[in-house]
DNA sequence: GAGTTTGAAACT
DNA sequence: CAGTTTCAAACTC
């Protein structure tokens, strides 16, 4: 009985979930998963190409060229090359044509927006919640991503167009293939097309990308493009009418928190730009806006204020103006202004820059709309962390949250499922890169990996894939190598996408295939039935990350779709135990030889954080966390006969496990265990180094390649944290105590946890310990971790590990 | 592949 | 805080 009032509780707690998901998911009305179709976006993109032709006869138009030094050139607009070449390679699923029309897209994407569901896209990139149609979502997926990868939706519309010609291919590239992001080369490379989909995907996740764009832009991304000055020039005004369109949405909706989002993300990447084209918005003058403004009535800018609702008032338009300016005042500091990138590489300029007005205000819109969720998020995860001081990263990190890991539904997101992870990895540093780095860390030290990570990486690759772990994130941010082998999954992954969905079907089969398959590489994921995966039960949950493809979970809730919940429930857990998402294994200063020394890494110097407590197993088999982490008992543990070959209870075998070998119990097991410290010591080998390079950086420790020796069923997951927006490297370096992306049960813990990487709070300061009080639960011992870890103090200073479950401290912050 | 064992997590 | 239940992984057959 009291099972089925569990259950029966649970189920209803579940549906609860379920309806709140379901009610942020659809919020608006549509869109929503199954539902909704396209959503949003199908905009009758015929419609809008005509606007702009007409435009281009109107009588403003001419009025306009007249008054742009340049020669008009015919709009033939990129938008077209660029559509038709999208099109060309998309599958006819896309048959509605998101791209073609930039504006047509904004026009839609107003309304889309204002859909509260898109929110979830945006997150999931799409992938909407729990549904099957792995194929379809893609598409959807691919759609939205090319929204906001349009200029149209994008944010960074301007630097985006200008990336456009490269975009281009990348686009086609990215649709059909579906996930190419993953290139590295994307990152380093200023420019390319590929960079500019990731940046739109990310973009699309959240709002973030915009600066990210802007940056590509500014890279120097030269626009490959022919130039047509003059239909920049058109472009521009018709830009700046929509901007003042866009304006007069801001203040009919008066969402401050889209004029925020606008200036913070904006402002920076467009300061940049400024330069080249700082004067275009201060050309305009009353009388131009007010021809804008006539001209839209007119041309296509007509066209949006019907969006806009606010049908453009022949009669007070004086107060429209004056609206318009005073709007345009407001958003001067915001480098609307600014705005314009002037580069020759910008094709479309001047759309950019309406479309990067937009797709700000969009964004900004959508987080209204979704906003609350949103929001909360945000001060959930990172009240404790300093948020970035711009909006946009703030966006970014709820973002990140959304990054889904797993595709699950949402093969767009992931996309690749193979490179899903690498993807949410990589999508995490890129954004953050893009955003952190550039702002924060414009020092871009971390960026350089780990040759150890990148290794790490390659070797995932080879197996499964899927699930890149990529270690580190910075070594992914390194892109560079790390990329590549994304590169690789992600054409696989394209082919897994479609399964995935399947996999769910049936778990079990799933998931010892995988085991088999996979365990070589180690992609184990979940098989949760019960929790919704949201219980630390859950691996996946309890690593932070979010279910992927991979796992066989039934009902699950680790997705980025339910972000919220995820959320809401790592809160929960965590106000219980705030290390509950901490590493389990803490590797001890003492014996953790430098960075270089892996060999004299062993498993031995690290510890389970709270002990097991295993009574049969002898510690012997991976039942016991201590034996799973390939770690020694320490005297946390409350184990029972303790034969751990790592390192007993009593110190026996604590040295190591090398020693442990030596007592391996003669039992049956001795084999396996001789396996596993073989393969520890590979592992460590290659995990040390990891550890090394990355810094305490939990990212690293977070789902390096290393596998523990156990690990090997487990391979390391991707890293998409749950919680996101701490992301990797937000986290720590931002001190967003958000979830960090745990390491997975043993496997990052013992690369790269070091005690060093402990929170300072634990480590030497036991005073810490209050927290760790919480931390452990039951009583378990909790000896304070540090403590009898730490045990090599000199060490500990310095790394800085941040617990991500520890929510707030300041101290945490990345040294960086 | 099904069933059992195990111990952590969750609950009371 | 301790005891019990639940859960999913690990393991066995």
């Amino acid at each position: 009985m009291g099972e089925e009032g569990e259950e029966g509780k649970e189920e209803k707690e579940g549906e609860k979930l379920e309806r709140e998901s379901e009610s942020e998911e659809c919020g608006g009305g549509g869109g929503g998963g199954g539902g909704g179709g396209p959503p949003m976006d199908t905009p009758d993109r015929s419609r809008i190409a005509t606007p702009l032709y007409k435009f281009e006869d109107s009588p403003v138009f001419n009025y306009i060229n007249n008054l742009s030094p340049f020669e008009t050139v015919k709009p033939i607009r990129i938008s077209q090359t660029f559509n038709s070449v999208n099109f060309a390679s998309l599958p006819s699923i896309f048959t509605s044509p998101h791209v073609s029309s930039l504006k047509g897209s904004r026009f839609l994407r107003r309304h889309q927006f204002s859909d509260p569901s898109k929110p979830e896209f945006s997150s999931d990139n799409g992938n909407k919640v729990g549904s099957n149609d792995g194929v379809i979502d893609e598409a959807h997926n691919s759609d939205e991503l090319q929204e906001s990868f349009d200029p149209g939706s994008f944010i960074g519309e301007g630097p985006v167009e200008s990336t456009y010609e490269c975009s281009k291919l990348a686009n086609v590239a990215s649709r059909t293939l579906n996930y190419d992001y993953g290139s590295p080369d994307c990152r380093t490379m200023p420019c390319h097309g590929i960079d500019t989909n990731y940046v739109s995907k990310l973009a699309g996740t959240s709002g973030l990308v915009v600066p990210f764009v802007q940056e590509v832009s500014q890279t120097g991304f030269v626009g490959s493009g022919v130039h047509l000055d003059g239909i920049r020039n058109i472009d521009h005004y018709k830009d700046w009418a929509t901007m003042i369109s866009d304006a007069n949405d801001l203040l009919i909706f008066d969402s401050p928190d889209d004029a925020e989002a606008f200036k913070g993300p904006l402002q920076k990447p467009l300061d940049s730009e400024t330069r080249l084209c700082a004067s275009l918005g201060s050309e305009f003058t009353h009388d131009e806006v007010s021809d804008l403004q006539k001209t839209q009535a007119v041309g296509p800018v007509g066209v949006e204020q019907h969006e806009s609702e606010n049908p453009p008032p022949q009669v007070g338009e004086e107060d429209h103006l004056k609206e318009i300016e005073a709007t345009r005042d407001a958003l001067d500091g915001t480098s609307l202004n600014k705005c314009v990138p002037v580069e020759p590489g910008e094709q479309l300029d001047n759309e950019p820059i309406s479309n990067l007005h937009r797709g700000m205000r969009r964004r900004c819109l959508v987080f209204d709309m979704a906003g609350a969720r949103r929001k909360h998020l945000d001060d959930s995860s990172s009240s404790g962390s300093s948020m970035l001081p711009q909006p946009d990263v703030n966006i970014e990190s709820n973002d990140k949250q959304l990054v889904p890991m797993k595709p699950g539904n949402d093969s767009s997101n992931c996309i690749l499922p193979g490179i899903g992870l690498h993807l949410n990895a990589l999508a995490r540093t890129s954004k953050e890169y893009s955003v952190v780095s550039h702002e924060t860390l414009s020092s871009g030290r971390q960026l350089i990996n780990d040759p150890s990570s990148t290794a790490s990486i390659h070797s995932l690759n080879t197996g499964q894939d899927q699930y890149l772990a990529v270690t580190s994130m910075e070594g992914n941010m390194g892109l560079t190598e790390s990329g590549v082998p994304g590169m690789e999954d992600a054409s696989l992954a394209s082919g897994y996408i479609a399964s995935e969905e399947l996999n769910q079907s049936s778990p079990k089969k799933k998931r010892r295939r995988l085991e088999n398959a996979g365990e070589t590489e180690g992609c184990k994921r979940c098989n949760c039935k019960k929790s919704k995966c949201l219980k630390l039960y859950c691996e996946c949950f309890a690593a932070g990350v979010y279910c992927v493809e991979p796992c066989s979970c039934q009902d699950c809730y680790n997705k980025p779709i339910h972000e919220d919940t995820v959320l809401a429930t790592r809160k929960q857990i965590e106000s219980r135990n705030p290390l509950a998402f901490a590493p389990k294994v803490i590797r001890s200063s003492d014996s953790v030889p430098e960075i270089g020394d892996e060999s004299s890494k062993t498993p031995a110097s690290a510890r389970h954080k709270r002990g097991c407590n295993c009574k049969k197993s002898g510690c012997l088999k991976k039942y016991c966390e201590c034996y799973q982490g390939g770690v020694g008992c320490s005297i946390n543990c409350r184990c029972e006969g303790c034969k751990n070959a790592f390192g007993r209870k009593d110190g026996s075998g604590a040295i190591g496990a090398e020693a442990e070998l030596e007592e391996e119990p003669e039992v049956s097991e001795k084999s396996v265990i001789h396996k596993s410290l073989q393969k520890n010591l590979i592992q460590n080998s290659s995990e040390q180094n990891p550890d090394s390079t990355l810094p305490a950086t939990p990212v690293h420790s977070g789902r390096a390649s290393v596998q523990l020796p156990f690990s090997k069923n487990k391979p390391p997951r991707s890293f998409l944290s749950i919680g996101s927006s701490s992301g990797f490297f937000g986290n720590q370096r931002f001190g967003k105590p958000i979830f960090l992306p745990p390491q997975p049960k043993f496997e990052k813990p013992i690369q790269t946890v070091q005690e060093d990487e402990m929170p300072e709070i634990l480590q030497g300061n036991c005073s810490p310990i209050g927290a760790i009080k919480s931390a452990s639960p039951n009583s378990k011992r909790v000896s304070p971790p540090h403590c009898d870890f730490g045990s090599s103090p000199g060490r500990r200073s310095s790394r800085k590990l941040i617990l991500q479950s520890i929510p707030s401290f300041p101290s945490l912050n990345p040294k960086d």
